[in-house]
DNA sequence: TAATTGACTGAGTAATCACTCAGTATGACA
DNA sequence: TGTCATACTGAGTGATTACTCAGTCAATTA
């Protein structure tokens, strides 16, 4: 499974042949059919693999002692900071979002994934704090802000990685404050 | 061409065969290859096509009387406007963008097509009415929220269509004012 | 020791791909 | 009518793919 990321991530999906993941994880060639009855399904569970991955992480940010800026600030940082970690898990996830490779699953993703930040925002524009708008439509504007800063990090190796990933969130939270 | 554009963009580049392209135009398999070597060259081609066409609409935009908002919102609304109206060509070069097929001609995209917004911003830095921050951040910052309210636009579709556009334009300067 | 199990192998297979090329159809000119 | 030129065709080709399966090997059990 190591291999398959690191091997989808620097090809692509299509690119990358069940023959060159075995030779990379130094097995035989029938060896990924045992474990997996398609290419089909390792990828299927690589991201549902990857996926919990990222759901225990988010977890840990239901504090609802702080703020709604606190609460997605801390949010931001650490799932920000997650995606620096392991950057070929974070590019697998974005190629099979953009990949026609698989439906079914994407659809149950957006709500699942971003459970919390929705209930977050949500209070927040019942409360007034957000400019009132559709709330997919402020969903996309985080999401797209979010993943675009952690490219970037990845990208543009700074030593000011912790200050920028400050500013970006509040590039954000400037832009959808009410005011 | 057309089909091509088409097919590349419900399939993906990989599951887009010669032989679909040829087969949804309506022609025999080989004369795809009287006009392209390749379907490598294929792909070129329609990059720099809509690349090309995309740049003349750019340049329209180049009216220094302006204040810099008033230049990036004009800039903004419309060519978001053009995503929304060719959301094929559109969608193409997203997928041309995040795929490994060609990478000597992703190099200079960036320089070319954000010319404009990125000599904008540039000044409007120096004259302070805009966060002092590395360039390519704030460029990321643009070109992400950009897109992604194109894509967003293009599979809901919304009656007030114009006014999110507008909305999201101001999120974005709010973001990256001054004060 | 002999038998059984189970993880693993890699040459082989059918399907699909990008691309070719001998040949057809059409039309212009002599 | 005969001859060339051009645009186009689609069966065919070699390469590549996901996937199979008969068989190897080491460890465990009788």
């Amino acid at each position: 499974m190591q291999s398959a990321i690191r091997l989808f991530c620097s090809l692509g999906f299509q690119n990358t042949s069940t023959t060159k993941i075995t030779k990379d994880a130094g097995v035989g060639t029938g060896t990924l059919f045992l474990y997996f009855k398609s290419k089909d399904e390792l990828v299927n569970q690589l991201y549902l693999e990857i996926k919990k991955e990222m759901q225990v992480y988010h977890q840990i940010f239901s504090r609802p002692s702080l703020s709604f800026k606190e609460q997605l600030n801390a949010f931001w940082v650490d799932v920000v900071q997650w995606g620096l970690d392991n950057p070929d898990k974070f590019k697998f996830m974005m190629q099979f979002k953009n990949s026609p490779y698989i439906s079914k699953f994407t659809m149950d993703e957006v709500t699942e994934d971003h459970q919390f930040v929705q209930n977050v925002m949500m209070q927040a524009m019942a409360e007034g704090e957000i400019i009132n708008q559709p709330f997919d439509f402020l969903m996309t504007l985080f999401t797209s802000q979010f993943s675009s800063i952690i490219q970037y990090l990845t990208i543009e190796k700074r030593t000011n990685q912790e200050h920028l990933i400050q500013v970006s969130f509040d590039v954000l939270w400037n832009g959808i404050k009410k005011n």
